[in-house]
DNA sequence: ATGACGATGCACT
DNA sequence: GTGCATCGTCATG
């Protein structure tokens, strides 16, 4: 399956599938091990109530990059997928594994275990921004690669406030880099 | 023109 | 666990 196929599919799946590949920055960035997905008809989705200037690459082809800001302060980067326009995966948490000690540069700190736990942190420690927003992900200055997990642990999505029921939190099972632990199946 | 509110992170208790 | 910094985006007047 290539690329294209892969995120066409609904944005679940996609978040799901996408726990232990890599994505970097010029260089720098580490194995995805937390993920949530958004789709268009679900209220938290910034695509659910249409286009906008803010989420115009939402809407435009699987693959590319959304990159917004969050509380004024923070970036979050997505990959754009899904069966139609408005769906994307939100990249939570990344191990990292290449470009550690720019990483450590950019995020003032030393623990691998900080640097990428959190949509906010990734984007610091990535050197991600609103000028990164609409460009593939599959070609330079971005690259994606595929790889394996250890299990993917599943649970609610964080600091929403609609649709907080659905269990669209992914993660790979037992990693210390995420931005939280999931809560214990029952 | 203005106001409300975040798909957060960090310091502090 | 709680509080707050900080500002772009969107809805409303």
């Amino acid at each position: 399956m290539d690329l294209e196929a892969f995120l066409t599919r609904h944005p679940t799946i996609v978040a799901r599938e996408l726990i232990g590949w890599t994505v970097t920055l010029d260089g720098v960035g580490g194995r995805i091990v937390e993920t949530e997905a958004y789709h268009h008809e679900d209220p938290a989705s910034h695509s659910f109530s249409g286009r906008t200037a803010r989420n115009a690459a939402m809407f435009g082809p699987v693959g590319r990059a959304y990159v917004y800001r969050s509380y004024g302060i923070h970036w979050c980067l997505n990959l754009v997928c899904g069966e139609g326009p408005g769906d994307a995966v939100l990249l939570r948490a990344l191990e990292p594994t290449a470009g550690v000690t720019l990483m450590r540069e950019r995020r003032g700190l030393d623990e691998a275990r900080a640097l990428c736990s959190g949509p906010g942190k990734l984007c610091q420690a990535l050197a991600v921004t609103r000028a990164h927003d609409g460009l593939a992900m599959d070609h330079a200055p971005f690259a994606l690669a595929p790889g394996a997990n250890a299990g993917v642990a599943v649970g609610p999505r964080i600091g929403i406030s609609r649709g907080a029921d659905l269990p669209w939190r992914f993660g790979e099972a037992g990693s210390r880099f995420l931005s939280r632990p999931f809560p214990k199946a029952r």
